[in-house]
DNA sequence: CTAGGGCTAGGC
DNA sequence: GCCTAGCCCTAG
């Protein structure tokens, strides 16, 4: 271990330095640092997010050290994003959420322009499909032709047909006929194998910054207008620390509360659950309303600060913590900004030391669980026995994949992709021609609808999957999806597991009954009109069942 | 969504 | 093996 040159923020203010191990970043250390201001906060933190391969618990070491009220701006919230991106690239961690982090990006950019997409931002774009599939093609060629389906082939489809097809330039045309030179041809693999990561980087800081207009990454706010901001808001909401029974001075020690509460439980669910994890309702607040502060987003009805209701309802107790209440405001102010610094430097340091006591974790390696059915049958044996059917429906699974091209030039999928390349490079292929989304039927003869979303899976595009990883004691991680293997035949079971028969169910006299009633009422053939009006009693029973029964009631008659 | 043919489990 | 009720599939 040794210590790596200072990190040199752009307003070249102090910061810290970075703990590496073996050539790689695996800490941040900030305990040289004598005072510590918002201005050397929010310089560093900019530093990390600007960084590509910087674990993700020292970019939440470095949230840790920011006050809940802090305000996040945009460009801050597109800066997390672009962080994540860069992690994986960098990382060589290609995955279908790179893509749809650089979606999110884009949803960021639209909401702010209402308009085309910029060329910087069309670079960006092709510039991060280059560089994740050259990503996937040093992994192996596997990953590589997995990668090329998923991203030239499907994803781009998808876009060609949905409102983002302005985002398609010639230059993205250009280099997906080059990977698919690629694919046909071993040696071309080793020309685009070697793509300038540092090139797709700078070309998304590029459009990053071009987006914002170098808006500050953080808002220049001091920490004495925080804490003015927290009185503000203790005057504004009318509730004076006596009204909420807990004594003189609760607003800020709720706040110096919120700080020092700020632990790996609690920062999991703001940063990682608000900012990376799809779906979450604080993620959609963010997106949202992307002019709120942090503050603001957290804060209910009454004023109150919702992020205390995550504090107190996190698994974790803080409850120590707190100070008594007896100090004078002063004091307290004091007391927060000292914390502040311990906080700061003991969080980043604590961070940079469990780095080095645990190292990350290889995220492409399947655990055994993983591969472990329901049944408790190994899927890497069913894989293995599976792979040469399943390289019949998709490029990706089987043993050497360039052998099953060359062996199997009659495949489905690249027969498609040997159309599409046959269209013309300037032209945007009309998908009328094709009747049908490319991605589904056209590509592989699969059974999906249409994507109404490109962030909507596309069922047909994965033969791994990408799922939540489980949290790991002691350690703070950003979202991290870990793979999945899945035998294409899998999917296929898992189809008619879905169409099972249904078990046969006798109906009851009052079945009967009401079906008698009802077709006198609404008439025979009105099945859906009567499964509605007696949904209690034909319970699990569908139109049809209703017309196959009076089918059944008639015919004995 | 409906109609009608086909399939299947279960009883005899 | 046959019959039937219940369920599935799919054309229109």
């Amino acid at each position: 271990m040794a210590d790596a040159p200072a990190p040199e923020p752009q307003n070249s203010k102090p910061s810290a330095s970075f703990v590496t191990t073996s050539g790689r970043v695996t800490g941040l250390d900030v305990s040289h640092i004598q005072t510590w201001d918002n201005n050397t906060a929010s310089s560093t933190l900019e530093f990390i997010l600007r960084q590509p391969a910087i674990p993700d618990f020292v970019v939440n070491a470095a949230f840790l050290a920011l006050p809940l009220s802090y305000p996040i701006s945009p460009r801050l919230k597109t800066a997390i994003l672009f962080r994540r991106l860069a992690s994986d690239l960098a990382l060589r961690s290609v995955s279908e959420k790179t893509l749809e982090i650089f979606e999110l990006i884009e949803e960021l950019d639209r909401e702010t322009r209402k308009s085309r997409p910029s060329q910087a931002m069309k670079s960006a774009y092709c510039a991060v499909a280059s560089s994740c599939t050259a990503a996937a093609l040093r992994q192996n060629v596997d990953a590589f032709l997995d990668c090329f389906h998923r991203i030239w082939v499907l994803r781009f489809s998808d876009i060609e047909k949905s409102p983002a097809a302005a985002l398609i330039s010639e230059e993205l045309y250009e280099v997906r006929n080059i990977f698919w030179e690629a694919v046909k041809d071993p040696e071309i693999r080793g020309l685009v194998e070697n793509m300038d990561l540092e090139e797709t980087l700078d070309l998304v800081r590029d459009y990053l910054e071009q987006v914002w207009n170098m808006e500050p990454l953080f808002p220049d706010i001091a920490i004495d207008e925080i804490v003015e901001d927290s009185q503000a808001r203790r005057e504004n909401t009318g509730l004076s620390g006596f009204q909420l029974g807990k004594g003189e001075g609760l607003a800020i020690n709720v706040e110096e509360q919120q700080f020092l509460k700020s632990s790996d439980s609690y920062m999991q669910r703001v940063v990682q659950d608000t900012v990376l994890n799809p779906g979450n309702k604080a993620r959609e607040l963010l997106v949202e309303n992307p002019e709120k502060t942090c503050g603001e987003q957290f804060k209910g009805n009454d004023g109150l600060d919702r992020s205390i209701e995550l504090v107190s309802n996190s698994e974790i107790g803080f409850g120590d913590t707190r100070t008594e209440g007896k100090e004078t405001d002063c004091d307290k102010e004091k007391t927060i900004r000292s914390n502040h610094q311990r906080m700061m430097q003991s969080t980043l340091l604590d961070a940079a030391n469990k780095a080095i006591e645990s190292p990350a974790k290889n995220p492409e390696e399947p655990c055994d669980e993983e591969l472990r059915g329901n049944d408790g049958h190994h899927r890497r044996d069913e894989m293995a026995s599976t792979s040469a059917v399943g390289a019949q429906d998709t490029i990706t699974m089987g043993n050497e994949a360039g052998t099953v091209l060359e062996k199997h030039p009659d495949l489905s999928c690249l027969q498609k992709m040997e159309e599409i390349h046959s269209t013309s490079v300037e032209k945007v292929p009309d998908s009328s021609h094709h009747g049908e989304n490319y991605s589904t039927k056209n590509i592989c003869n699969a059974d999906s609808l249409p994507r109404s979303s490109l962030m909507e899976k596309n069922q047909t595009a994965h033969t791994f999957e990408w799922t939540d990883s489980p949290l790991q004691e002691g350690r703070l991680r950003l979202h991290t999806p870990e793979r999945k293997a899945r035998s294409p035949l899998k999917l296929i079971d898992d189809d008619r597991k879905l169409t099972k028969r249904r078990k046969i169910r006798k109906w009851t006299l009052l079945e009967e009954d009401t079906l008698r009633t009802a077709v006198t009422k609404y008439g025979k053939g009105s099945w859906k009109l009567i499964l509605g009006a007696n949904l209690t009693v034909f319970e699990e029973r569908t139109e049809v069942d209703l017309k196959d029964k009076w089918r059944n009631m008639t015919r004995n008659n």
